[in-house]
DNA sequence: CTATTAGGACTGACCGGTTAGTCCTAATAA
DNA sequence: TTATTAGGACTAACCGGTCAGTCCTAATAG
């Protein structure tokens, strides 16, 4: 039997996917989970420390299941990690239907004008990614699956940006084909002559 | 002199691009204009409806502004053309001192999970801004400025998806670095050898 | 063995404030 | 006379958050 606090933190995190953080009122967690207001209250002090946790959580989840196991997944060429990465990422939004987006994207969209706290915490990670993308790109120049005439830091900051938004245009137009199609040309485009 | 339902349509459009639909309420648009609330009520029945028409607005504004000065200016080269509307959305975005986001993929990332109506505008929006490029890439590659070994579709999809991304970026880190390192990036790309 | 204390988990009632939207009357302008 | 504007009272639902106090268990003191 899982503890009100965990109940509160898996719902919140489904919830704040779906329908956003501040689209998401407290009450609704609390029907979810059938947990009281004030318990909640006496495991986060606010809402705003849920939403931050709740990234963290996000954050650690997303490195584990999505570098460690694919773009850092040194056993494979770099090439075919990054599309891994992108079959992984295609399936993970089928998955869901085309719907929720991207949770990173739609937390940086939604509150990086309001709460520095959240964008701040979001730019960081978003370097992160950026990063780690960066380090197999560079691999893959070397080995010559990637052209070289660009740096890797280019291409990897292009990679990430081009992600985000393919992202928003499968939850836009219910469809995971910008997605599929667009990491598509991306290999192309970066592939060595 | 401008009438209750201009003023009440500008502020509107203004908040709603720098604090987002939901998060805008009607009294802070009452607050802006000085419009009294019965009044807003008499010009628009809902705020959806208010949403909606702004929305319209926006679109046709953004088609006149980026589309029939850069994109189909077809006085320029189909390669500088691009350049020249990447510069323009650069500039517009570092305007805004790297805030607010695309009023078209805020409000797509916002609104499509909950309300239909302004998913299958923007849908039709995002379509119609794609075939615009497809057709400055098409001429593009035609002049052979543009790599012919990847479609013109797939192409311009790509870069709709990477522009979005790209903002959301600028918006995150508060810098138009993003933007401005991505086009060039895209542009390298496409270029033909 | 028993009385006391400490602390974590939890409760239900309640708070002030905000939300979009309605309704009605009356004044004013084209 | 018809379209517009003003003003204000009102509603029902919702918002994040607080409050005093209860329940249970485990450690400690006499």
């Amino acid at each position: 039997m899982s503890t009100s606090k965990e109940k509160v933190i898996d719902s919140a995190q489904e919830l704040f996917h779906l329908k956003g953080f501040q689209n998401t009122s407290i009450d609704t967690i609390l029907e979810h989970t059938g947990v009281t207001k004030s318990n909640l209250y006496y495991h986060f002090k606010s809402k705003e420390e849920l939403g931050l946790l709740i990234l963290e959580k996000r954050i650690s989840e997303y490195e584990r299941r999505f570098f460690s196991e694919t773009l850092e997944n040194t056993s494979i060429s770099p090439e075919q990690r990054l599309k891994n990465y992108y079959k992984k990422v295609t399936a993970y939004h089928k998955n869901l239907d085309c719907r929720n987006g991207c949770p990173f994207g739609n937390l940086a969209l939604e509150m990086s004008d309001i709460n520095e706290k959240f964008r701040l915490r979001l730019s960081e990670f978003f370097n992160h990614w950026q990063r780690i993308i960066e380090l197999c790109i560079k691999e893959g120049i070397k080995q010559k699956q990637f052209r070289s005439d660009i740096s890797s830091k280019a291409i990897s900051q292009l990679i990430i940006s081009h992600l985000e938004g393919a992202i928003l245009m499968v939850k836009t137009h219910r469809s995971t084909i910008p997605l599929s199609s667009g990491s598509k040309t991306i290999m192309k485009l970066i592939k060595s002559a």
